[in-house]
DNA sequence: GCCTAGATGATAATTATTACCATCCGATAC
DNA sequence: GTATCGGATGGTAATAATTATCATCTAGGC
């Protein structure tokens, strides 16, 4: 198994082609083509850095002075529901500490937050401390599975089916 | 590759044996043993969960109607510091968006929370959607190395220099 | 062009975390 | 055991990130 950084070489045709369907697929979520989604998709494409909604507000702020920080987290909260974004992890909102120092990994659930210990046995070989990674030096490593945990899944088929019901009606 | 969820099973006697290495272990650290610090490493040791820094003083609470919240938060911080407690990701602090809808995985500096994008040959193959994950229904997955980026491994050293000429003075 | 549901900007509110500082107490030396 | 002192704690203020609210605006369908 081999691990390498990402060149950041090819992202400028990447990033141009999601541009170019971008509009089509707002729509096809039903959201509005506004000139303050566009430059915040664009900006999220240009970037490789991972930024938070204060970094894109700044790049963003150059050509739409008038733009509000608000609209740029709900923007980008936007556009990963309708799956045009992603965040790096979903437990961004608060710290969570591990009393367990073997080395494991974990699956949580992107509705109640929810985690519990994995092991993959094997996985542990796939990176050593002298992996080949240009500019960073590893130090450990740990898999983060999304998932919907049992009880999420049937309150949203649940939720899914009471909001059938009420369109009926 | 064989991934399964880790049982609680055994982790009373986990807990039990870290228990009892733990003032030693402060000591080492040059910390001093204190009730709250007994308290807080018990209930997170006891905890599955994960918790966050509320959760432990709740709990924590119950034996030390006392504890300040500030405490239960600056504990927690520094038994991640000596190696006694981790987090479950170091990027809790604000969302890290990503435009990159490619499946991948991420390198991220312990320091100075630089992120890039790297590539895993083969580590799509090792978990599938109908991985065996008791509970949970599996949505996507990513790698998080936590690694030292080079400039920030300069620093270090450089604070690390000035530190022991500041100590000879 | 007109209408309306949804989007935005401005700002208040909320949540998690950290800073501050007076007081306290665990560890060391006597 | 007692004195001493630097680090630890509790209470609270401050900060940072995010979300809620609401009046106003506008994209998209007619
Ligand atoms: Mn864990
Ligand atoms: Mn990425
Ligand atoms: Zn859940
Ligand atoms: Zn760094």
């Amino acid at each position: 198994m081999e691990l390498q950084i990402i060149s950041e070489g090819r992202r400028g045709a990447y990033a141009k082609r999601r541009m170019a369907e971008f509009a089509d697929r707002c729509r096809q979520g039903g959201l509005a083509v506004t000139p303050q989604r566009l430059a915040i998709i664009e900006a999220l494409l240009a970037a490789t850095d991972h930024p938070r909604a204060e970094t894109i507000f700044a790049a963003v702020r150059k050509l739409h002075p008038h733009i509000s920080l608000a609209t740029v987290h709900r923007t980008l909260e936007t556009l990963c529901q309708i799956g045009e974004a992603r965040k790096v992890t979903m437990l961004h909102d608060s710290a969570r500490y591990d009393g367990n120092l073997a080395p494991h990994h974990h699956v949580v659930c992107v509705r109640c937050r929810r985690i519990r210990d994995v092991e993959i046995s094997g996985l542990e070989r796939v990176i050593d401390s002298n992996a080949e990674l240009k500019g960073f030096r590893p130090l450990g490593w740990s898999l983060e599975i999304q998932a919907l945990c049992d009880s999420c899944r049937k309150e949203a088929s649940d939720a899914r089916r009471r909001g059938r019901r009420q369109a009926l009606k």
